[in-house]
DNA sequence: TTTGGTACTTTGTACAACAAGGTAGTATTT
DNA sequence: AAATACTACCTTGTTGTACAAAGTACCAAA
């Protein structure tokens, strides 16, 4: 077993990273963002600050800069349609809906969703619940 | 209201992107990867292709290219450490083992991705189960 | 007409996952 | 003993996503 040229230690960073929590919630909600998002739209058609605040209220934080490029995304997949609205006070509000390839998508989603959260529980327990 | 200027589709792709549930799945997976091996690793000490093994047997599919990096970051981090053994056949092999630090981490994880189910479940509902 | 608020958009950066290829030790076959 | 196969570890370059920050545009009220 010759192991001394493997074992030279590749950088020794250890930068002392927050093992907050808020961080690696933040990491583990990446990629449900988009679920989250036509979950939203599911109840309701809206535009992006109403999609914000309700998302803050879920402990979700994203901004603005997140959020449009992901609509945007979601619109030229065709999951999601958009009707421009006069608001009662300011410029006109860009209201999404679901379109019918949205519905589906997020169907799909709704399986993989639980399916993510089965397999965690699996890995975590190792017992056979699947 | 003057929308004209705003409304001009930007470039419509379309591309029929696949409306797979692999690729949905694999998007949610996503951060949620390092959870998976801390918990993994906290059933016992492994080295990389059983964590493959049992990854992919959870339906987590991830190749080496992605573990290796990963395993070094959580050990530049404090959350792993390593040893070599020989192995009955073939080159020796680098078992990880959660340090310490890797055991609070875990345990923050375990909060945090509690957390992050039962917010999804909130977006969902709309509901006030929290 | 200027100020402030709301809303939408873009640009540049950081980081994570992956694909693909590379290095190295051990065992087996010829 | 040379070649082949297998296992294991590691690196590089690409892509995609979230974010920070700055920018554009419309509207209303002082």
């Amino acid at each position: 077993m010759v192991i001394d040229k493997r074992d030279m230690e590749n950088q020794e960073y250890n930068k002392e990273l927050e093992l907050n929590a808020e961080n690696i919630k933040a990491q583990m909600r990446k990629g449900v963002l988009e679920y989250c998002i036509l979950s939203i739209l599911r109840k309701g058609d809206s535009y992006v600050s109403p999609l914000i605040s309700e998302l803050k209220a879920a402990k979700m934080i994203v901004v603005e800069g997140t959020l449009y490029p992901l609509l945007a995304r979601q619109k030229n997949q065709g999951l999601l349609s958009y009707r421009w609205e006069e608001s009662p006070s300011g410029p006109p509000r860009k209201y999404y809906s679901l379109t019918e390839k949205g519905h589906k998508a997020l169907e799909v989603m709704d399986e993989a969703w639980s399916e993510v959260v089965k397999t965690v529980d699996y890995i975590k327990t190792g017992l056979e619940n699947r």
